[in-house]
DNA sequence: CACAAGTTTCAATAATTATTGAAACTTGTG
DNA sequence: CACAAGTTTCAATAATTATTGAAACTTGTG
């Protein structure tokens, strides 16, 4: 709740603390329209704009959600690769840091953005296609123009994102968009 | 229900009209992790596969879905730029053919999730670099590094999508495909 | 091996999002 | 302008998805 509507500051420039909840709270709207749960890009982003490692109850208490949410929700961020464990000797509890190389957190959500929208589509794809019928038809062959065109587009997506996923910094900023732009 | 599991038929080859039902379900499923609904999905493949333009009325009936429904989705894909209306002379009902390109097709689509996606955020991101704070303090400029990293991606996102967009079929296929893979 | 300090699971519930269907609207025609 | 043949809207409801929180589990230590 603190998160959401920050209380009016003494200054009149917002406090930092301010501005974090900002953005997490941008952040978690963008998920919503990226098809992640609210919970997941708001976990996200509090651990990117924070400076020091987290515990799951430090992030239950900054976003007031429920141990069981905070768990999972790590949990699936580390599966991402977008957050890392950081274990401290000598303590029980476990900290979480983000990735805040933005390259590499962008290769990790183009991958698992690939994995959930592309590849399984494309396996079904070619399911489909070898669905055999009658090549006679000329009704028949409409449908499978329409099939191997989306399955040429799919594969061209995927090489394309592929690719994008290898990319260095400098290939990106340097050849790509000067080239093309 | 005639188009989730259709009959067995005689012949062991599946008909048209399955492998057409089949599609459409794998659209449909398709569309939920692309964040469309399914039924948005369902309705755009059953026009991509059907040779003719249907009506509102033939979309209710193959899909069994309500009046309500199939004149909204109809009109969202009108918007996205994925289908057509077709008016016959005489006659008071509406026909609606599918766009059948399918680099068409990949244009609109990047154009819509543009527009959802990343356009809000660019424009919220804006606004939050804009914030003021304190620039001597070291936990301020950690943040404002990861806003601007943020910024610097959305903005080469927005490069590159826009420029996919206006890309040309043959310069997909072979200036960019080749050189790059 | 008992206990403390944590983490994970998962059934119940809350929140959100999609769908229905009847009423309101639109448009062309006699 | 009344009516027929359609389309659109939108409040109610259904379906789906996310979240809670208590119970089960795990792990290290005396």
């Amino acid at each position: 709740m603190p998160l959401e509507k920050p209380i009016q500051p003494d200054q009149p420039a917002p406090t930092l603390a301010e501005a974090k909840a900002q953005f997490i709270n941008l952040w978690g709207v963008s998920g919503t329209s990226w098809g992640v749960s609210k919970t997941l890009a708001q976990v996200h982003a509090l651990l990117l704009v924070s400076p020091q490692a987290l515990s799951t109850e430090d992030i239950m208490e900054q976003l007031t959600i429920s141990r069981g949410n905070a768990s999972m929700t790590v949990r699936e961020l580390i599966d991402w690769g977008l957050v890392y464990k950081e274990l401290r000797p000598g303590e029980r509890r476990e900290y979480f840091v983000a990735e805040k190389d933005m390259l590499q957190v962008t290769r990790c959500i183009i991958a698992a953005r690939k994995r959930r929208e592309l590849d399984q589509m494309k396996r079904t794809l070619d399911q489909l296609a070898q669905l055999p019928g009658n090549p006679a038809d000329a009704d028949y062959q409409a449908f499978h123009t329409v099939l191997s065109d989306i399955q040429q587009l799919a594969d061209t997506s995927d090489k394309l994102l592929t690719r994008l996923m290898r990319a260095e910094r400098n290939w990106i900023l340097d050849k790509f968009l000067k080239l093309f732009l």
